[in-house]
DNA sequence: ACCCAGGTGGCCC
DNA sequence: GGGCCACATGGG
């Protein structure tokens, strides 16, 4: 069905398998964890290198500040930010590059739903040259903030298509996702899920160390194969 | 006492 | 364009 050991998999019909399989596992997630626009933000940014859990702490510190919210985080002391952070690690640049962020937003813009409905291309772009938003933060905001569809490489997708069609892990960001969005159709319902269910995948088998290169056929593989069953 | 987590940016060659 | 490194807390 797909090419194994090879650096890359362009077949539609991997990819709609895998979710098939995926789908039928764990149902429609549809799903990032958060409520609001600035709480799917403020995750995305709080999750980076970091263990949702620590996430859901520092998350949790703000819902008792009443400041899950960008334009708070904006004005609030970074002492005090910081503290809240602690958690989710890496606090001292994640409440700088928060607050920066929030200050761009209310510099540049109303509101940040005027910020969101910018188009893709050029929201992405935008997103792009904020301190502390990457590839994946920005493609994480586009699609659940922003509802666009922009296919999300994490590191859990990057696994489990090395483990399971020997993708290289450590293939080029953009390149991964051209591959991909040139596979599957851009829809919106379908890149949300598909990352959902990746995350979810990836969250039940987290502990697995990588794998050696040329060498894809392991437990996830085992694990796909038990799924079709 | 290690190694890892839903990355990003800076610096060096 | 690649190969390191710092950033930091909490869990296995």
């Amino acid at each position: 069905m797909a090419a194994r050991a090879c650096g890359c998999v362009k077949d539609s019909l991997t990819y709609y398998m895998m979710y098939k399989m995926l789908r039928n596992r764990f149902g429609y997630l549809d799903w990032w964890p958060g409520e609001t626009n600035d709480e799917i933000i403020i995750g995305a940014i709080l999750t980076q290198q970091t263990s949702w859990k620590n996430v859901e702490r520092a998350l949790a510190n703000l819902k008792e500040s009443h400041a899950v919210n960008l334009k708070k985080i904006g004005r609030m002391n970074l002492k005090k930010l910081e503290n809240l952070l602690k958690p989710s690690g890496f606090y001292h640049q994640k409440a700088r590059r928060l607050k920066a962020i929030s200050k761009y937003i209310y510099n540049n813009y109303i509101s940040l739903d005027e910020l969101l409905s910018k188009d893709r291309v050029s929201l992405r772009k935008e997103l792009l040259s904020l301190d502390g938003v990457g590839k994946e933060t920005a493609d994480s905001i586009i699609l659940y903030a922003a509802e666009k569809p922009a296919f999300v490489v994490d590191a859990y997708a990057r696994r489990i298509l090395n483990r399971v069609y020997g993708i290289d892990t450590d293939i080029e960001y953009d390149k991964l996702c051209v591959m991909i969005e040139g596979a599957i159709k851009r829809d919106l319902g379908l890149y949300k899920d598909f990352h959902a269910q990746l995350v979810e995948l990836g969250k039940r088998h987290c502990r697995l160390k990588p794998v050696c290169k040329g060498c894809p056929i392991n437990e996830h593989c085992a694990y796909f194969i038990s799924l079709t069953k």
